[in-house]
Parts: C-alpha cells; sequence; structure tokens
DNA sequence: ATAAATTTTTAGACTAGACTAAAAATAGTT
DNA sequence: AACTATTTTTAGTCTAGTCTAAAAATTTAT
C-alpha cells in the first residue's frame, strides 16, 4: 500500500460517516485537495484491488477489506496524537499535520507496543474515538453543546471540527477535555449562550457551541 | 526534500565515513541497493541543490549545507530508536527498520521534545553517537575487543556492524552494551578469544571480535 | 422530453525516481 | 603508449500519481 492509496482509502472512510453511504468524485477530491480525475483514476486503481467498491458515475465506497485497512490508519493517527499529547506535550491543535505522517509507519508490531505504552486509549486528544486491531469502534453518545437546555449540566467529550485555529481559541480560554459545562443562559435570536465552564462564565457563539460535543451527567 | 534524497544524504553521510571521503556512483549505489545510473542521477540533482559536491567521474561529497542535513536525519533516526527500545521494550535488533521508516518524519519540534522525553541521550541502542542539533556528534574513543591484550577489563561500548541476526546473537548469550568484559585467552591461529562478560565464560570467534567496540577502565 | 448545466471519465502530458543498454571516460596492463 | 577492463554517464523507457482539456454521462430546468 502506497502512501497516496491509504490517504485515499482514509478520506473515504471519514467521508462516509459510518452510515457506508456512497461518496462522489468531487467529494473525495475536494477533501484530499486534488482534482477529480485524479480521484477517479485512484478508485479505479482500489477497486481492482478489492478495497473499494466503485461504480462508474456512481461513486464509491470502502469494501469490507478497504474500511479494515482505513480503520488502522485511524487507529494508528489517533493513538500517535495522544502520544504527542501525553508523552511529548504538544498543545491538541499541533498534532494532527504531525499524525498525518506517522500514522503511515508501517509495523504492526509498533502500533501494539505503543497503545500498550500509552494505556490502550479509548479516544484521542479530540475526543474522537480510537479503533481496535479490528476496526471497531466504541461510540459514546454525545450531543451538540448548543442542543443543550439552560440549567443542564454537561462534561465536554469531543470537538467536532477539529480547526487548529478553533483548539486554539479554546485552549486559551481554559475549555479542554473533561471540562465541566453547565448552560446558564440561551438567547433565542442568534442562539449564543453564557455558560460556566470549571467556575468560570465564558459567553459562547453559535458557531462554538455547535462544534462542541458533550455528554449529559 | 523527497524521501529518496534524504536516504542518499544518509548515505554519503555514513560513506564518507566522518573523514570527508569521496564517495564513488558504484558505493553509494551499492549501499542504496539500486543502480549506478540512479546514483548519477540523483547526485546530479543534489549537486544543483548545493547538497553535495560533485564533479563527474570523480565522485561526490557532502557540502557543508549537505551534511547538516544529513547528520539531521541520522539524529532523528537514532533518537526514535532509542524511544523504541527504552520506551516500548523493543530489541535492538527489531527496531533499524521502524526507524528508517520514522526518521523521515518532518516536524522539528518533534525532534526537540522527542530528544527531551528520552532525557537528551547521547548514544543510540548499538552505542553509536546521536549528532546534536548542529550535527555535532561526541566521539568516544573505542577499540576493537579484537585488539585488546589478555587480562584486560573492558566495557562493551558498541557493535560495528549492526546486523539484525548479529545483535539477536548477542542479546541471545546476555550480551549487551554496558556489559563488562575480560580477556581470559587469546588463540594466536584464529584469532579466537575465551572471554568473560558479566561472570559467564564465552568463547568467540574473530568475526564477532571484530565487530565489538570496547572501551579500556 | 429535450436542452442546458453539472459531474465524471478519458486521453494525453508531466515529474520523480527507478531501470536497461549503449556510449564515454578512467584505470590497469602489457 | 596503446589496448583492455572497469567505472561512470547518457539516452531512452517505465510506473505512480498528478494535472489539463476534451468527451461522455448524469442531473436539472424549462
Amino acid at each position: 500500500m502506497t502512501r497516496a492509496e491509504e490517504n485515499y482509502l482514509k478520506a473515504l472512510y471519514h467521508l462516509s460517516d459510518h452510515n457506508d453511504a456512497m461518496v462522489s468524485t468531487t467529494e473525495l477530491a475536494d477533501r484530499l485537495e486534488t482534482k477529480p480525475s485524479s480521484a477517479t483514476d485512484m478508485l479505479q486503481k482500489l477497486h481492482e484491488k478489492s478495497l473499494v467498491a466503485y461504480t462508474k458515475y456512481k461513486g464509491a465506497k470502502l469494501s469490507s477489506e478497504g474500511r479494515k485497512k482505513a480503520s488502522q490508519i485511524v487507529r494508528k493517527h489517533r493513538l500517535w496524537e495522544v502520544f504527542l499529547v501525553d508523552k511529548l506535550n504538544f498543545g491538541w491543535e499541533e498534532v494532527h499535520e504531525i499524525a498525518e505522517q506517522l500514522e503511515h509507519i508501517k509495523s504492526p508490531e509498533l502500533v501494539e507496543r505503543l497503545d500498550e505504552f500509552l494505556g490502550c486509549p479509548t479516544t484521542d486528544p479530540h475526543g474522537d474515538p480510537i479503533p481496535d486491531q479490528k476496526g471497531h469502534v466504541v461510540t459514546i453518545s454525545k450531543s451538540l453543546l448548543a442542543d443543550q437546555p439552560v440549567e443542564s449540566s454537561t462534561i465536554l467529550m469531543g470537538i467536532k471540527d477539529s480547526d487548529a485555529d478553533f483548539l486554539t481559541y479554546l485552549s486559551q480560554k481554559g475549555i479542554k477535555l473533561g471540562s465541566c459545562i453547565t448552560v446558564l443562559e440561551k438567547e433565542p435570536f442568534d442562539q449564543s449562550m453564557t455558560i460556566e465552564i470549571d467556575g468560570q462564565t465564558l459567553f459562547i457563539s453559535k458557531t462554538l457551541s455547535t462544534n462542541i460535543y458533550v455528554q449529559t451527567l
């Protein structure tokens, strides 16, 4: 498996959104910042290798074999992110790019040992689940902060759009995984809200609250 | 810098043997398990980029810039080896291949943090020195076990040819970095020797003793 | 239902890096 | 000094992955 092949599989994994949905050539190309013609070429190649189910003009989705391969790459990506944050003290906004490289290191033994070294974590620093060796993920039911009623108390469980700037902003405010959030007020006209987070009162826009996953206590 | 370019620089680094010696196209090709014609192509390219001083039919050596780049790759390789052995409990014979991949990860910050995490080691698991950020290496004076006189007491400081099978053999015998070695007998006809290593008496061939570096106490 | 707009695929070209085979330069031998 | 043997370089081909431009299929709109 080449690096490019791995990146296509991973993109399909993320785009199919656990729904087994068909992904269009353009979607895939956009995600990988490439051209649709390149995506077509690769899809045909991956179809040949039985990693992808692809029908001309209809789109593509991962085969079970392809899904397994993809989940292994995601597993590696997220384990390395944990390593970078927990062991090397990187900020959660700095690790994605480096993990993009580390995820392609080929050594099954390394993955297992790294997993053990990290204490077999189940989520990465952004709250995304880490697939196990077989590709299975434990999905924790989480809701958007935006949907929580006033007075409700929740715990921050994940970040939807792990954009680096957004993550930097959050950590500047002291917002991190596991923070306790209580919704104090919700403005009906712009869906902004006032929250109490780890004791501190904060005013939060709709953009923010729709990108934060919480778990009800 | 592509992966191939990095591998050529690294090969030149190892072949020039700290002597700043000219390396021939064939030597380089052999080291990289490729053909001389491919090496020529790459040398011309690296010369264009001022990373290598190359004159047709004469051979090549690293420029100061190229040497710096190469030493950074070697630094990364050896730091990752320490990580794999010290933190993930790999055997010293298992780490070279994985480090060959990890050495190409691009992130200066990562290297610094890894270095610190590992306690700024000065040698890798085989006793080879780890270059610092500027490419400088601390060379410890070490001699071959084969050259030690009878009765002399030494400490094992490094392995010359870090071949996986050889390393496996050594660790099976309980031979490791830091082991105390006393030469008990030397046979003049085949240069084999009897040694005492960490209390245990061992018979050792010339091949072995010429691949082990020791430091006199 | 047919025309227009969009999406997707094909065809052909490019680059990096490798290869083979042939040509050129260097080194070794007499 | 000249002739052979070896090494090195050049020339041309191949593959993976990308691209652009054009053709084909599909979707949308009238």
